[in-house]
DNA sequence: CTCCATCCATACGCTGCCGTATCGCTACGA
DNA sequence: TCGTAGCGATACGGCAGCGTATGGATGGAG
């Protein structure tokens, strides 16, 4: 084999992700994440048939970082179904980058089927994973399903919203409505 | 006085609306809407110094629709506390063309200091009408807190959300929940 | 030393959109 | 009937980004 890649895909991806965290799927555009890599777009067209194989490739590299390895992680870390489930809602926010690819995805899954249908994959495991673990400690299948539901939208309302909480901080009203859902 | 407008600053606001509910900010392209508009560009000009003017006063008409009018139909209602909530969110997500912009809003926000100024204001004034109705029958300051921070979120995730729920409908899960919060 | 795989640089044509300039058109109002 | 306010059409120059073509450079394999 020849040389080690310089500028593999991996960096085209990463980049690419990043962009999309920063400006949405419109921003990522193949000039510019050249120059953010500092060659030019020259070898981009080796790797990649054109930007929609590279905005493809990018969903399945988050896809698999954000769910496959956060469920992972929780489950290493041990504990009870309620210690778990605080870990997952620290994990999934914990990378503020992560964080806003995530955010960009769901608006993006609103105007593009594609994005929507993988996105619809994603929740849907998330929310199985919780579901099994609300059902440790309830029983009624309602209740289970209405807190995965509160615990998700408070997982993506916590960034969308832009609201102050008067004496509160955000943290701190966070980690009281998240108390009373683990309840 | 001449003749009446035939493509008035409102045309051109409203349809930059539709837009950018269906496409995000991206998408609010002065040709296109010209041409959704059956007319050329020539007369945008006329009305609007450029783009970014154009945008702003989308955002002041939206405004003044969402946070102003909901509130004052929510009000003529009448009925107790709970049932003012209850026709809060549900005014407030009636509209699905309303809604589209809201959420394209809020993404938009997280990348434009001006918007996200302009959506903390309105956040807050939503907060703190919400903070209000709550208050009237939870007596605990924190517990008031909680529940608007979790009415919020739901009324965002919501929408951001793309997981199903068994045999349930989204629409039930989400009553289920709402009930719970107005308990 | 040579060859080949793996990239990178440069140049090109094309499209979409911006903002400007200029010249209509058309219906009141006097 | 004519002037004018309120638009609309057309054409232009410019920029950004896409995808293609082509010709290097560079470093291990043989």
């Amino acid at each position: 084999m020849a040389a080690p890649t310089r500028t593999p895909r991996t960096s085209w991806i990463q980049e690419g992700l990043r962009a999309l965290g920063v400006g949405g799927p419109d921003a990522v555009r193949i000039e510019k994440l050249a120059q953010a890599l500092g060659v030019t777009k020259g070898g981009f067209y080796w790797h990649f048939d054109d930007r929609p194989a590279l905005l493809e490739e990018m969903l399945d590299a988050w896809e698999r970082l954000v769910v496959d390895e956060v469920m992972e992680r929780v489950e290493a870390g041990g504990g009870d179904a309620r210690a778990k489930l605080r870990r997952l809602f620290a994990l999934a926010s914990s990378s503020r980058d992560l964080m806003k690819i995530e955010l960009a995805v769901r608006d993006w899954a609103r105007r593009d089927k594609a994005v929507a249908k993988r996105l619809r994959r994603i929740d849907n495991r998330r929310m199985e994973y919780m579901r099994s673990l609300f059902g440790d400690f309830c029983t009624d299948e309602d209740e289970v399903e209405i807190r995965c539901m509160l615990v998700m939208s408070l997982f993506i309302g916590n960034h969308f919203m832009v609201a102050d909480h008067g004496p509160r901080s955000r943290a701190e009203v966070l980690k009281l409505a998240l108390g009373r859902l683990l309840a």
